[in-house]
DNA sequence: CTGTTAGCGCTTTCAT
DNA sequence: ATGAAAGCGCTAACAG
């Protein structure tokens, strides 16, 4: 019945150390990825019991005891949260390479999220990354232990250690570069005005227009997306200027499908047209679009450190600023 | 010295229970999701317990002994390997709404794969769906319990459960197009050809040419990317044809831009060109490619259908099959 | 260095 | 309907 039981399931600790004549304890230590003590015969035994049987250790039984899974959540709204897919490519891979994995939350149309994630795995991973703002960070600091969160929304409360791009910088950038070029007038499209990212995204862009006494002549609501920022375009509203400011590169894709006579190769067009994002869309020969952008490695590193040495996220630190920077192209 | 356990852990089955003042077993019944024979004054009166104390139950723990975690895998090589980030949000949807969780493994840096899976939670997930072409229908078998793994890559043995886009179909459908308009000659730009499913996609090109008389001109090697699309086009060897085939949008795309002059606004163009994948990026005004496609619903219903009811996939259903078809836009 | 002994938090017989 | 008790697989004291 002993053999029969092997045969249902796979191997546990206890066969191991029952092949290789040890105790559990010691075919742990052997196992083990931190040096225990153990005498060397009875590692090699171990090892070769364990390679032989094919042991795999269970995960979440060890975890129980070391109240360690080495899962990390990421929880957004929806896929697209990562303006650049190139950033979560690069964030996984950096997750992985310090032996984590990752539990991949969407939040976006899910109604009693809370209820969701509470039970599911997610509540017990080591660390959460919240790209998603389903939640202010209050809440989210209640939901999860704090320590273990990340805000990546831009919704810090000053209490809950967070990354966040510093916008301002290249806003200012991005504008001043527009004064530069004389533009007198602008318009600006926008996404959703009820997030405070967004928020302050806009009041950033009308102080620098003040300063450089650029006259903003309108205002366009947009949701972020292409599909928006061609409505906004094709409107009878849309102004005569000589910028447009985008608070998305989709949308200032849109808007330049739309006055693509516009924008004759390689010249300078009839408007300048700034983006935001700097989606690598934008080195698309097809739209050339100036944007807005940020380290990417900078930004990860961040998010890594607050991984490995939470610690360092408690006080002064908890909120972490990377720089933007202006990415000028063909449309300015 | 428990108020201080309290303190420290979140609470346990067994402080609901106490706080109830039941059983544990009699709180697990009343928690649990199955409708357990309880007395209904002690359901109410351990749900209340558990809502007072923001109980959260540790899934690990549970699985312990459930042996189900409620945790899918999903590998793959690549974020991009997506072609359409839309597959992969409501994918996770989907998942989530039938009350599982999405574990994320990005294999495709990942030197020692076995290894990496092996030492983390994903070896003890409920189900795997591969995406990932890093292994063999036959060592992922080995590497998982077979019933559990669903081979979305297109490199399935026959043994494998695995569904997969039936690309023929629209590759006809496409080349016929292209027949139909008088096409005589054409060139065909490829990608990974070391990949099965990108060799059996040319072999379908290649058959349709010849049954449609189609002169193959040129095979160029590119990498499904955009820049390759773009070197290729810009290479030396890049032949006068009437229509050129693309295994990608992506590879398509570089090579419109690199003949932007080729494709006046809505008319026929110097030559035909044709993508494969259906991005929504061939939506947008810049890149009216003719493409290839399937329907996203109707897969995703597959992989879901695997993930409810298994059993349906052990025999003769093994290998399903979804549809593509051609999706003419004005490049063709 | 090694083995024994307790658990981790939860579910599940099995009596009652 | 209920509670006691036995684990799930593993690690962490604690004595030897």
């Amino acid at each position: 019945m002993d053999s029969s039981r092997k045969r249902r399931t796979s191997p546990t600790i206890a066969d191991v150390a029952e092949l290789a004549g040890v105790s559990r304890a010691i075919a742990s230590r052997a196992l083990s990825s931190e040096s225990r003590p153990v005498s060397a015969d009875k590692r090699a035994r171990v090892l070769e019991a364990a390679e032989k049987l094919g042991f795999k250790p269970n995960l979440l039984a060890r975890s129980l005891t070391t109240k360690t899974v080495n899962l990390i959540a990421v929880i957004v709204n929806h896929i697209h949260d990562f303006s650049d897919l190139d950033l979560f490519d690069l964030l996984i891979g950096e997750i992985q390479s310090i032996g984590k994995q990752v539990i991949f939350l969407r939040v976006g149309s899910v109604e009693r999220v809370e209820e969701f994630l509470r039970n599911g795995v997610a509540y017990h991973v080591d660390a959460v990354l919240v790209f998603s703002d389903f939640a202010d960070a209050a809440k989210v600091r209640k939901m999860f232990r704090n320590d273990d969160v990340l805000m990546l929304n831009g919704m810090h409360d000053g209490s809950s250690p967070s990354v966040v791009p510093d916008e301002a910088i290249g806003i200012a950038e991005a504008v001043a570069d527009a004064a530069s070029k004389g533009v007198a007038t602008a318009a600006l499209v926008t996404g959703r005005v009820s997030s405070p990212v967004e928020q302050s995204r806009i009041a950033a862009y009308k102080a620098e227009m003040r300063r450089h006494c650029i006259k903003l002549v309108a205002e366009l609501r947009g949701d972020y997306s292409y599909a928006s920022g061609r409505q906004v375009a094709q409107s009878d509203e849309w102004p005569s200027v000589d910028a447009v400011f985008c608070t998305s590169d989709a949308m200032a894709m849109g808007v330049m499908d739309v006055h693509r006579d516009a924008f004759p190769q390689n010249q300078p067009g009839r408007f300048k047209l700034y983006g935001f994002d700097n989606l690598s869309l934008t080195d698309f020969e097809a739209y050339p679009i100036s944007s807005i952008g940020y380290d990417k490695k900078a930004y990860i590193g961040e998010i890594l450190r607050f991984l490995t040495r939470p610690e360092e996220f408690t006080n002064a630190e908890a909120y972490v600023t990377v720089p933007t920077f202006f990415v000028p192209r063909t449309t300015s």
